[in-house]
DNA sequence: GATAAAATTTTACAATTGTTAAAAAAGAAA
DNA sequence: TTTCTTTTTTAACAATTGTAAAATTTTATC
């Protein structure tokens, strides 16, 4: 579970702390096309992705969104689920076979409300998907089309490699036929 | 300060907290215009904002991008020098003269590391903001400026009276001039 | 109230992007 | 391989949006 460790440490915990959630993981393998997470429900887990990669999206005005992508070392989860107990509107898929460590809310919450150290672990935890969230919303501003595939080719070009493209086009906000055009144009 | 405490318990703290941080608070009032925080430094202070408006903005290519604002019972401060202690692209502006609480980081930090109530009080100001950012940007993705402003105009009546337009079409991401066409073509 | 400064709207034109539909290419299954 | 399905690209056209510059309106200052 070399992945899911150094997400955890990454955000600032101790090496001793560790014992006291790692029993709760439970391991498992899923294939290609699983839906983890569905929207309109209570979820009751997070997934730690060990290995494999995964998107998240929505649907608005009977268009599919994709709103954010996942792989190795990423924590997959309803926001709402988890932070507000109550039914989100993520719907969250595989897009590869994956291995992944699944989390009961409640270990994460009872760690929350007993234990110092985890609480902090949960507000950083916090706080870093909101910077990157901050920084990729300003990043888009006033950016065309082949701007944001440009800045995307820099930095996620395993995703570009792994993914199909019209998820990335949703995910950038431009049609697919306008991600074909700056690809061609690029070349 | 009746909006400042009342921003203070949404997040969940008990009114028995309150204690080991009001007495930290100074109050101070600011006139229309002062630069609270700028871009580049480490800023040592968050600001509750007990009344008036202020927005954040940066520097993209040499164009000023307004990307939040924040009104009564909002806190402002700024993500990279609170959470990661390294200088930031936020420069904060007030738009009209104000009144604000102004806290040091550190008297917050003392608390995250000491008080369990307290660091899953910055936990949940952390994931409220980031559930609000994330709907925020899922709602604009495929949205014509119209949808843009329409949206706007429902969600934050008091700021579009309150703030001049031009920085609210750089929120929204749209030129002055499409605004200003829309805002003709919807009377 | 008169004047200056700042903000907003309008105009004209060019560039970007979306939509629909069809063609081509790539991938999966028999 | 051959066929079927899915994904990606291309084409044609329409609609949206940006840019630059001028005109108008609003706000601030004397």
């Amino acid at each position: 579970m070399e992945n899911t460790i150094k997400k955890i440490l990454a955000l600032g915990l101790r090496e001793e702390s560790l014992p006291k959630l790692l029993p709760l993981f439970e391991k498992i393998m899923l294939p290609k096309g699983h839906m983890l997470i569905k929207a309109e429900r209570l979820e009751r887990f997070v997934y730690f992705i060990e290995e494999g990669i995964a998107r998240a999206f929505c649907h608005k005005d009977g268009k599919e969104i994709t709103f954010w992508f996942g792989s190795e070392s990423d924590i997959l989860l309803s926001y709402n689920s988890l932070f507000l107990n109550k039914p989100g509107y993520e719907n969250i898929e595989l897009l590869k076979s994956s291995v992944l460590y699944k989390l009961p809310h409640s270990a994460l919450q009872n760690l929350y409300g007993t234990d110092l150290e985890w609480a902090n672990w949960g507000r950083k935890l916090a706080e870093s998907e909101l910077i990157k969230l901050e920084e990729f919303f300003i990043a888009r501003q006033f950016k065309t089309a082949k701007m944001c595939y440009e800045d995307f080719m820099k930095s996620s070009p395993d995703i570009l490699q792994r993914v199909q493209l019209g998820h990335i086009a949703s995910y950038l906000g431009i049609s697919q036929v306008t991600l074909s055009r700056i690809r061609a144009e690029i070349k």
